[in-house]
DNA sequence: AATATGAATGTAATGGATTACATTCATATT
DNA sequence: AATATGAATGTAATCCATTACATTCATATT
């Protein structure tokens, strides 16, 4: 493996002459750049990273911890996130926290030992202290989900509206026995969804009826499961609101497995307009979050930290969308 | 931030004691280790890896190379990966390459510039010099998807045994026109599951009909698009073999959206198994493919390699399953 | 008592690239 | 002709942790 010496001496010039042509400082005599340029073909010289960066105390790579790969709902939002990365010249490393808080620490690790220049959270299951103490030492950003009681800055959607408009349209259609799907975890998304339909249902004159919530974990089997629940009720809910897509593609297959048609028995909406709501049968309503976009905002104001141009945290909202489909209208 | 001089300085020993600590190297008093380890509690010092990793010249990072985190297919792949990775004190970057040459070499640079020990490819459209370039400098895996006509190690399912497979339990359902959707592309497999479903047709007396055979791009979009195509024709065929589940999933919408029956008019085949395969209505009956021990066994592979246990490539076969679901069988 | 042994610790070189500072030398200025 | 200027290039320090080799010193061996 050439090293920069071997380029140096091969070019019969200094290490710094060769240096300065690496990285297009300017003031290098074009004869003498092309010497270098010339010596490095041949040997096949590649810079050593290593070196660089621990001079340059930085690794222009970026962690971007995620519960799982495999949610469809991420996809997009990664997508935002490299493009704007790449374009800046920095590169991402996707990791797969599984939701387990030891798994994201040794992540955290890296970025603590300087393997990388910054963070993105987005779904973290980090304590209130351990963000705090990340967030003052080191340049993150919460994606989506996010705590808000610690100054990170963060992107996402305004949760309470959005839930508030999938549960109004229910009512639009007619509803009044709508039950719910949710998660029974801490997350802001979580709660202000819940608060969302709750303010809903209180606006329309319906109680609130706690036998019609139910929780699973965004994943098709609690949907499934939960929709089961639902159905054998003897007083059965009339449409369902899950607060995840793959939860309500669950919920469909226990509606049409126990028979029933959607949208005239029972009407499902979902959340994250994921791919498949569009390819499911019948095809699912739900709200869509600007996916790309919060991927893109979440990467911009995560570079801004790093190169030091941002002061304080912020708190970024983008629209959302409710996309109507066969699973709740006919 | 603190340095290792630091931490020396603070608990009163040399930069090489502390750093025999950090290391477990024995040899140091258990006074020492702890007057030591307050040292680094007090000052909260955390090893900087960029100096670590230049002075040992590895990072035991590991490049993942896929086409696209999105599809659900890879993640249980990815999961393997991970896995044993962890176990080995390795951690992974996941990188998308979209399926593109050029996103594809920017990795390649990390690996060459040494930010990563190894490299795993998953559908790699690097051209036989590249890889065979890449094979001999660098320790690398193919998996799932390889180029039989490099030396490289690669992991995956017998394509041709499993298409057949597929393809004859179509027979068995008594289906004697039989479409199938695959994909334009140079991969292996694609051209092992053509062949395969040629050679069952051919044992079982049916000519081959061009017209039956359409191609995607593996996506959803594009198995409804074919199928769409299939449906038009005077002559239908009553049954379709799509290399992947998503074109599969395509598929079952256009047949349901032609008002045909699944499987009673057209039954549909798939490959892969992907979560949705059973989430989908009808389920789909598909080769499943032991994805998590593909995962397990590329990655055992590389670190073989990295260690430079392993002399010459070699060629990895695991067993692969037909899953009759409802898609094919009443 | 003299010497050998080896555990514990220290000193300094090392890995590769960057960069502050120093030097050289041709040209411009007076 | 003497001096100033500044472009081009070189020298050496630097980033941080690891580790080969050196040193110290207590204990064991004869």
């Amino acid at each position: 493996m050439a090293t920069i010496q071997d380029v140096a001496k091969a070019a019969g010039v200094s290490v710094a002459t060769v240096s300065r042509v690496l990285n297009n400082s300017g003031l290098v005599q074009e004869e003498t750049r092309e010497t270098v340029m010339e010596a490095i073909r041949a040997l096949n010289y590649q810079p050593n990273l290593l070196g660089r960066n621990l001079r340059r105390m930085e690794t222009r790579m970026i962690l971007v911890l995620l519960p799982n790969i495999s949610n469809p709902f991420y996809s997009r939002i990664v997508k935002g996130i490299e493009d704007v990365a790449h374009k800046n010249g920095y590169n991402i490393m996707l990791c797969n926290t599984d939701s387990d808080k030891m798994r994201e620490r040794i992540y955290l690790e890296l970025l603590k030992k300087r393997l990388s220049d910054g963070i993105i959270l987005m779904a973290s299951e980090l304590s209130r202290e351990e963000l705090l103490e990340l967030g003052k030492n080191y340049p993150v950003v919460q994606c989506c989900e996010y705590r808000e009681d610690v100054e990170i800055t963060h992107v996402s959607i305004d949760n309470y509206s959005a839930a508030k408009k999938a549960v109004n349209h229910l009512i639009g259609q007619g509803h009044k026995r709508i039950a719910m799907i949710s998660c029974k975890n801490n997350f802001l998304s979580t709660v202000q969804r819940e608060a969302g339909y709750k303010k809903v249902l209180e606006e329309s004159g319906i109680e609130f009826d706690p036998d019609l919530l139910a929780y699973g974990d965004y994943g098709y089997k609690s949907g499934l499961r939960t929709a089961k629940q639902f159905l054998s009720m003897q007083d059965k809910p009339t449409a369902i609101f899950a607060i995840s897509d793959m939860m309500a593609i669950g919920a469909i297959k226990a509606v049409r497995q126990a028979g029933l048609k959607i949208p005239e028995d029972i009407a499902v909406v979902g959340f994250d307009n994921i791919n498949f709501a569009s390819m499911c049968e019948p095809e699912l309503t739900t709200v869509s979050q600007p996916k790309y976009d919060i991927g893109c905002y979440t990467m911009e104001f995560l570079i801004r930290q790093i190169k030091g141009e941002s002061k304080s945290s912020q708190a970024i909202f983008l629209e959302h969308e409710l996309i109507i489909r066969a699973s709740t209208v006919k």
